[in-house]
DNA sequence: CTCGTAGATGTAAGCGCTTACATTCCTCAA
DNA sequence: TTGAGGAATGTAAGCGCTTACATCTACGAG
């Protein structure tokens, strides 16, 4: 380790390798311009001097990068993670770079971030849902930077998305919660505000209700941050009112999975005391015990369209066009008949 | 979105305020050495053109990046997800960028990751534990690019690390397991070679027994690659032998909780008939039912604290001191006494 | 032997920014 | 009124690379 002595540039290898820098950069970038001989006398230059070309530098003068920006809330949530996971597997195929940043899901933090991943030159950026302020878009408009929605499927929004309907995907758990004959039904969710998908999950399951003549007066709703402990509180309050929800429904498996937890603790047996659903289908979902009813959500096809279409458009010049992915609900251990008095 | 319109350069706002780029560079960068006036100006123009500075452009003429990129195997394990995430956030307290790359385990993209992360400009490097050809370090010599590494401790290495020792943390796991009696184990693990931290934990149960007066026969081994019917199947394979280990051992926590989730559907009840222990303490642990006896690792802290060492060594010129992390290992419903035949 | 041609290589002009150094402008003390 | 000295600003030289264009070389055709 010495940071000391300054990384050889494509000047040293050119003088090393008795050529002008051109030649070396032609080697490295369109081998079969350049005739054997020198060929073979810049590669052993680079190996020697450990050469490595420095990409800003490479980005300003060919004004490419064939880097994608990824803006996501946290990578401590299983569905973002393998989303992007895929993504960047299926990016890397096509030659593209992926960088990431997430936000905490905090919107000043995303701001910056989409600033700093425009700095670096990303082709173009992969955001999650639509909810942002209209300036965000401005500027990406403005930097000549595309960007695609995911997570979200939204028909009447003129911005390209690769994703689900969250209404819709919700909407089918809600209408089987319902059909089972519960009446008294709790959400918990994500913060709503900001959040156009928690938006959506919620505004369904209203929907449900009206569409099976129910009030909203039938829906509780506790909003709360991510994760286990958050979801068992939730739960655990939830169960205090009068009357109490027969039936849960949560915005994610990992609030349910807290909410599992809780009844367990609680003494309530699921799901004939009282039901529990998710949203997600992450392995946490099919490990739980009982195993959970839970919304399924093709994240990893979803991460691999989005590369796709990305790829594609900044190579291609073919445009971005939506697409809806289908979810569905699983019926696994925890959703029962409403229990009867 | 008009990728045709070029971005607008300092160039273009210097012009716009009417002052020269040099001005506008110190305003951006150093906003109190520049009079109010010229500051309002200024502001005003960057606003109204959507100036965004060219990152790659910033980085050759400072020669700094305030960059440090991160290397893991892969972000769909938990383990890796929440020690970035906390990685991250510390690093972002003190100024500086977070590029993560993931490997999915392959040596030669993880090649292909590190010069493409030095390429981009990272002033440092997070290297998840010590396995790799030397060629690497030496190229990272080479460029000045310090490199810390991460989820391993090893005093006997001349390389910097902050982590915890794989073997001190199975080996209190295995010491516990063989307290109870168990003479018959099993150990099912991520592929061991060319990764030590699954060697270290590997080596340690052979101590342990080595310890006890036991040899080397007492334990059974499965090579698996990650995930949860991974494990699932590999417990299934291992319980097929004569004598079957009363005792399985898992390398992380996903492994066991398949194992666990296999053993259920084969009718074997944890703990009486058969223990199953994980490793990690991820969420997933604490949910998995029964709740899974596994060993504790620290990884927020050991984000944490990775990036705190790397922001004052770019910053402030403090040299990267190895640090040993404590593991513990967390006993709850998985590990019973061996049972009598 | 000359010339045209195509392939290989070199020349040099930026790409957008920072920063050492030069210049200009004020302010205030003498 | 003058000039010193600091504050504000401008000038211009790179940073490491790509690439249009110029140049050179070698070879075969005429």
């Amino acid at each position: 380790m010495n940071p000391k002595r300054p990384a050889p540039t494509l000047h040293d290898v050119a003088e090393a390798a008795g050529v002008s820098t051109a030649t070396v950069s032609r080697c490295l970038n369109f081998p079969d311009q350049v005739a054997e001989r020198t060929r073979t006398k810049v590669t052993a230059a680079v190996t020697t001097l450990g050469y490595s070309p420095n990409f800003g530098a490479k980005a300003m003068a060919a004004r490419r990068t064939n880097t994608i920006g990824a803006i996501i809330p946290t990578m401590e949530n299983a569905i973002f993670a393998r989303g992007l996971q895929a993504f960047q597997e299926e990016l890397r195929v096509h030659g593209f770079t992926m960088l990431v940043a997430s936000t905490t899901y905090r919107i000043d933090i995303e701001v910056e971030q989409i600033r700093s991943l425009v700095a670096r030159g990303a082709d173009a950026l992969l955001l999650i849902g639509h909810d942002r302020p209209p300036e965000i878009y401005d500027f990406l408009a403005t930097q000549g930077v595309p960007a695609l929605v995911t997570w979200a499927f939204d028909p009447n929004s003129k911005r390209p998305s690769i994703g689900f309907s969250n209404r819709a995907a919700m909407r089918s758990m809600a209408d089987e919660v319902i059909a089972l004959g519960h009446r008294n039904l709790a959400f918990i969710s994500a913060k709503i505000d900001g959040n156009d998908r928690a938006a959506g999950r919620y505004g369904s399951i209203l929907d449900a209700l009206g569409a099976a003549g129910l009030s909203a007066e039938s829906l509780q709703i506790s909003e709360t941050t991510y994760g286990i402990e958050e979801g068992a509180a939730a739960f655990g309050e939830l169960m205090k009112n009068h009357p109490a929800p027969t039936a849960v429904l949560c915005g994610n498996d990992v609030l349910a999975v807290g909410a599992l937890r809780r009844a367990r603790e609680m003494g309530l047996r699921v799901p004939q005391d009282v039901s529990i659903t998710g949203f997600d289908d992450i392995e946490l979902a099919q490990v739980a015990y009982p195993a959970l009813t839970t919304v399924h959500v093709p994240h990893r096809e979803m991460g691999r369209r989005a590369a796709l279409a990305l790829a594609q458009m900044v190579k291609d010049g073919i445009a971005l066009q939506s697409q809806e992915l289908q979810t569905h609900a699983v019926m696994r251990d925890t959703l029962g008949p409403v229990p009867k008095r």
